[in-house]
DNA sequence: TCAATAATTGCACTTCCGTTGCATACAATT
DNA sequence: AATTGTATGCAACGGAAGTGCAATTATTGA
C-alpha cells in the first residue's frame, strides 16, 4: 500500500498541500465530480488552483475526464490498473437523471463497437442514464 | 412525400420564413450543426431566433441532439422513422478527430448494454471517435 | 375588414464554465 | 543564501446557453 505522495510523486507530480487534500477529496467521493464540486469543497482555495490541480492529475493519468451529457465536465480518481488511455479497457458510465451524479461502472466494459468502412474508431464514450440504484429503491 | 410546410404543421409548428430557411439548411448539412454554425450561415438573423428555433424543432422531435464530447451541443435532423426518443432505436454518432465533425451512422444502433441490479435505463449515449471515412482516405 | 389575441422575432443582458496572463509565494537545488 | 522552477492567487476574457421584454408579425373571430 503505497501513500498518497508515493502515488504523486511515482507519477512526477510534486507533492503539496493543496494536492493531497484535493486527492483525498477525491478519493472519498463515489461518484464523478464537477469542478463547481471541488470549489464548494475548499471555498478558501481559488478557482484556477482547483481547476488546474485537477487538470495535472488528469494529464498525469490520475482522474479521468467524463462527459455524462449534462454539458458540465466531471473527474473521477481512475482505480488500480485503470487504462483510460487503451480503448479497450474503456469502461462506462451511468448518469441518474434523478440525483444527478454520475458513477464509473468500472467493472462494465464497452463492447466492441462496428463502424463503417473507412472509419477508424480510436475512442469511445458510453455514458447510459437512467436511475441509479440509490433512487430506484431497489 | 410531404413538402416542409406540412411537416411543420403535422409537428404542431407554425410555418414563418426563418424556420422553413433553417428547416432547409439543417437537410442539406449532412453533419451535425452547432447553433454556430447555424449562426454563420443566417448572420442577419439574431442569435437568439435561432437558438429557440432549433429548440422548437428539438421539443417537436424535428432534430435530436447530439453531445459528442467537444463540449459543444450539435443538431441534426431526424430522419423517417428516427424515433430519437424510443431506447432501442438510438443510433451512434460518430466524431471525427480530424475535420472535427459529427456525424449519425442512423444505421448503427446501440446494442443491449447491460447495467447492475438496481439500475434503471433509459437512455444511452454513444459516440465513438477517430477518423472519419474523408480523413482517412480510404 | 378590422380589432383582438397569440405567437414569433430581435435586442439587451445575465450566468456559467472553461481558460489564460501575470504577479506573487513557495519549494527545491546548488 | 541565492537562484531557479513550480504552484498559487487574482483578474480578466471568451464562448455558449439561457431569459426578460419590447416590437413585430401572423392568426382568429366578430
Amino acid at each position: 500500500m503505497q501513500t498518497i505522495e508515493q502515488l504523486l510523486e511515482s507519477k512526477n507530480i510534486r507533492v503539496t498541500a493543496m494536492r493531497l487534500l484535493i486527492y483525498k477529496f477525491l478519493a472519498q467521493k463515489q461518484v464523478a465530480v464537477t469542478l463547481s464540486d471541488v470549489e464548494n469543497a475548499f471555498e478558501k482555495a481559488d478557482r484556477t488552483t482547483l481547476y488546474r490541480t485537477v487538470k495535472t492529475f488528469e494529464e498525469k493519468s490520475i482522474v479521468h475526464q467524463i462527459d455524462d451529457g449534462t454539458g458540465i465536465t466531471k473527474y473521477a480518481l481512475c482505480e488500480n490498473g485503470c487504462n483510460c488511455e487503451i480503448e479497450t479497457d474503456l469502461h462506462l458510465h451511468f448518469h441518474c437523471n434523478n440525483c444527478n451524479e454520475t458513477i464509473c461502472l468500472t467493472d462494465h466494459k464497452i463492447p466492441q463497437i462496428k463502424v463503417p468502412n473507412g472509419f477508424i474508431s480510436e475512442d469511445v464514450n458510453l455514458v447510459v442514464k437512467g436511475v441509479c440504484d440509490k433512487c430506484s429503491g431497489q
